[in-house]
DNA sequence: GCGAAATATTGACGACGTAAATATTTCGGT
DNA sequence: ACCGAAATATTTACGTCGTCAATATTTCGC
């Protein structure tokens, strides 16, 4: 089972994405090309298109590895379920240092320009994104918990929060950063939220 | 004065620009090529190089005109300065309108893909539009306005909410809508901010 | 008016995504 | 074990793109 100078390649439709996530890290978005992709994979740059179809398609495969690395940087150093309100902050710094890490593939995830938003395999991953922050908000208690769509509203405010903070610390339009390290933690942006149990009680 | 076939244009700069803002409101960012903007002002495709350069350096000057259209829509239709909370919500619901209105300029003004961040005409016209923010939420009490960087703390916030949820309610990525609008507006994710006037004394 | 500077055109180049035609390999059925 | 169909990869070609150098035209200071 060699893997080299193979007219087949075998496994190549993981490879192209692999070779995609690193070409993002070393090149940027403006590097991901069809031809560039392919080359790294040692293969035509016409041999991706029986797997992917266009490079749009190769781009969408990309970005839903992307969100699940994603969901899963959200998940990875997660405190016990028994301090939420820690809990909550994690989830969030991991948000955040998962789009610092890793710009470029951050910028592809949400570019309707490069993947397409309607494919299922990425809806399906982002969703799986969005609901590690929608686990963890459950139960907050703040102004807008009690109205209706309460729970969608949280949601909404966090995955808001944490989205403009991680897009607006990158985009070099505003003064973001003093020695080389933001100014401010996406901690500091978040409002004191207490916690709501499931009896309905609320404590601090 | 004619400006019909005439080989020196006479305004070729600004009519770049407002072929670009056409074609992006008609066709989306991905046919805002330097072929496609030359050929609809009627000018062969190297003339924009003596205006701007490159392609970056005219897709920089419209996303500069982007943030001045932007920092306007969000001054346009303010209340009084007398109903702060008001004031607060009318420009946050003018942050949001922008992008959803203008979703392909609105990407091009953040995408560094595309346009120079670290242009000074284009950082200048950013921070036109991020004053309107700045201004509103002078007095904003909440949560961390007591905090070192209390005030860039709450802009910060305002600022990362908004273009938060400006730029996932357009991503078709989540059930983002119903009946072709959105399920939610930013105010519904608003915390309830209470003003502290000048003497700092907090009011409702 | 005259020459320099500004402005616009033409043509060429390499890189790109896509497509059609072709070549090679894999694999199920016998 | 083999044969044809399906899957997979290559080659070649085409049109579009951004950039650049060479050239043409106009404007403007003197």
């Amino acid at each position: 089972m060699e893997h080299a100078r193979r007219y087949h390649h075998g496994n190549l439709k993981n490879a192209l994405v692999a070779a995609g996530m690193s070409i993002l890290e070393t090149d940027g978005l403006a590097g991901l090309s069809l031809r560039a992709i392919a080359a790294r994979v040692g293969v035509s740059h016409a041999a991706p298109r029986n797997h992917f179809g266009t490079l749009k398609g190769l781009l969408t495969a990309i970005a839903a590895e992307g969100f699940r690395r994603h969901a899963a940087a959200m998940r990875a150093g997660l405190p016990p379920a028994a301090d939420r309100p820690a809990r909550l902050r994690a989830a969030m710094l991991g948000y955040v240092r998962f789009a610092a890490e890793n710009p470029a593939l951050f910028a592809l995830m949400f570019s309707p320009l490069h993947c397409s938003h309607d494919d299922p395999a990425l809806t399906s991953a982002a969703a799986e994104s969005y609901g590690v922050l929608r686990e963890i908000a459950a139960g907050l208690d703040w102004d807008k918990a009690d109205a209706p769509d309460g729970a969608m509203r949280t949601e909404w405010m966090l995955w808001s929060l944490a989205h403009g903070y991680a897009t607006l610390s990158q985009a070099q339009l505003f003064r973001t950063k003093a020695q080389g390290r933001p100014i401010l933690d996406i901690t500091d942006i978040m409002p004191a939220f207490p916690y709501r149990d499931p009896a309905g009680e609320t404590r601090p």
